[in-house]
DNA sequence: GATTCAATGGGTAACGTTACCCATCAAATA
DNA sequence: TATTTGATGGGTAACGTTACCCATTGAATC
């Protein structure tokens, strides 16, 4: 049996009996309602303390709102994740909302049943953090609960979108690293399971950045890309796959840091050093960047900010508006010492 | 307001006309009860598929069961918390339960209240990572809901535990750094805001060990403890301390890997070689560690079987069992190359 | 052939909360 | 003084599911 306590839960109804009310005045006054005096408001109140109610969620859930909030990612080994988890937490402080994470995995069954899961659960709204799903299916669970996207790219009017212009951020690693006086720059991507438009996703966009700056540059020749995926391992494969190429890149840009890191270990392996034989760039700008042993230059996106704005837009739509709504971050190059000028006699 | 689809969801009663048969009926099926002939059952089955329902958690919350278990992690910036979620997951995987996972935070009040909100939203049961909480308050919750305490020491008969050895894991590093050859070792622990009873805490316990095993060596004088945090920038902090004293040690011990890879970044901007000038060993083999340009020598605990061990024991109370359980993994140590023998003359 | 039994299916009353309405009363207006 | 108004408080019917009971049926037993 899952109810193992003898003593009842507090509920609305001894509160109402406590102080003399109806449950409808305590319900007022929990849910911040007009239509309670103050006297009696603070009477209600004062029992609410004594007694430690705290209304149930499922019993909510059946008449509307659970004041919980749903976030779906895709794992929690990026510790940029962590940075958006913080932004939104801040801003959902003092809302009286409660966020709650499940983890949508690698495939897009997983992220469906993740996504059915708290809509089952009768969340008030749901932020996906770089979802695999097609922005069809996306809608359509739009219209059933207020959405947030995060980092995704394409326009939608069903749902709310907050991303980094990964466009712009992977021009600028690619063109420091060509104004350093690199040719043979090559990429490290993430293979994925999605079916959304290979547009809007930001592996995509990064990927296909790349590959039009160096077309830009007259570097089309020049153009070398490992697909992996977004992980220590997947970029340790993927830095392997590179270096075995002849001639082999001066300069590996890879699409995130925890790749870069990956990344960094494969070069150490085949004997090389970063950045004198090579130089290695990540994206995300993650505390492992930053220090000095790493020194990983890096696309800084301000994943705190994303995070809050994603709060912010998710409780205005479950406020009732009904707009779509976007906002993009605007990322920055942190040059550190993992980038450098190439060999100068390397052929 | 909250709800803004126009089309109803699919209930129980939907399914029921559309099969023709009663409410109760479908409950039956979907809760797998008998009491339902296989033909009825499988054309309630098509029904359900048919019509794409799928049961709401909050009606089955006013009832009792929700299928839903409630994870409080401290943060998810620990790689190990990942493991131990995947080890969950997999045990979880088609009982019908989902975790929900909610951020404890780093203190006591938060973590109380992430603890609360799961209550609140009448999870079946819960699962704490390293929680801050008192044995006693842990067994307040134990009495209200199912209840299994990951990476926390002590033996109650209200809620399940499952551990590392910590003490074995301390000794391990200690004596693996002394069998090297080193005396002056240090160790980098955590600082926090529990109100447990200091043997029951995983760093509490590995930094007394460390102790201990110094003082049995006859080591008592050189015993130094930084006090900062489990965290890249703690391990930072705490080996820029340690450095700073003279003679500064030839071996530090982090209490976490994450602190570890903090103390290496540290080690480096102070100009010192590891492993020729200085030894760094972590806890808890993370993925970092196993890079061939970190290399670091850890303790390997087995998170992912802790994770699907918890799941496993968690899932056993809710169907009823009352005897608590405790299990406990053993720790292994991974020697890498962030460990050799100190330097040989040095005063 | 009468009785017992097990298997199958359904009726109904909760679970705790809130939206919607209505009742009451005192103050403000005509 | 009679009427209207606004503020305050409460009654009640849902929301979707399940536990508990009872009714019916056909088979098995005496």
């Amino acid at each position: 049996m899952a109810t193992q306590n003898p003593r009842r839960r507090v509920t609305i109804a001894d509160v109402a009996s406590h102080a003399q009310v109806s449950t409808t005045a305590v319900s007022k006054v929990i849910r911040n309602a007009d239509g309670v005096s103050p006297v009696t408001r603070s009477r209600i109140q004062a029992a609410i303390a004594e007694l430690g109610y705290r209304p149930q969620a499922a019993a909510r859930g059946m008449r509307g709102r659970t004041f919980t909030i749903g976030v779906v990612l895709p794992h929690i080994r990026n510790p940029f994740f962590a940075d958006i988890l913080d932004g939104l937490h801040e801003h959902l402080d003092g809302t009286g909302y409660q966020a709650i994470m499940v983890q949508g995995g690698a495939t897009r069954k997983a992220e469906k049943q993740a996504v059915e899961a708290l809509l089952d659960r009768q969340v008030d709204g749901i932020i996906t953090v770089a979802p695999l799903a097609s922005k069809n299916r996306m809608e359509e669970v739009a219209k059933e609960r207020p959405f947030v996207v995060l980092a995704r790219h394409e326009r939608s009017a069903a749902y709310d979108s907050v991303f980094d212009d990964d466009q712009a951020g992977a021009e600028l690693v690619v063109e420091h690293l060509m104004e350093l006086g690199h040719r043979r720059i090559a990429h490290i991507t993430h293979q994925d399971n999605a079916i959304a438009r290979p547009a809007d996703l930001l592996h995509i966009i990064r990927a296909e950045t790349y590959k039009r700056v160096m077309r830009e540059h007259g570097l089309a020749d020049e153009i070398a890309v490992a697909t992996t995926f977004y992980s220590e391992q997947g970029g340790y494969d993927g830095a392997r796959e590179l270096l075995a190429r002849s001639p082999r890149p001066t300069a590996i840009f890879a699409g995130a840091d925890q790749a870069a890191i990956g990344a960094l270990a494969a070069v150490h392996e085949a004997g090389l050093r970063v950045p004198e034989d090579i130089s290695i760039a990540g994206y995300d700008n993650t505390l492992l960047a930053a220090l000095p042993n790493i020194a990983l230059t890096s696309v800084d996106q301000d994943g705190f900010a994303m995070g809050r704005m994603a709060g912010r837009l998710l409780l205005e739509r479950i406020e009732g508006r009904t707009a779509a709504a976007r906002f993009s971050v605007g990322p920055k190059l942190v040059a550190r010492r993992s980038t450098a000028p190439p060999p100068s006699a390397t052929s």
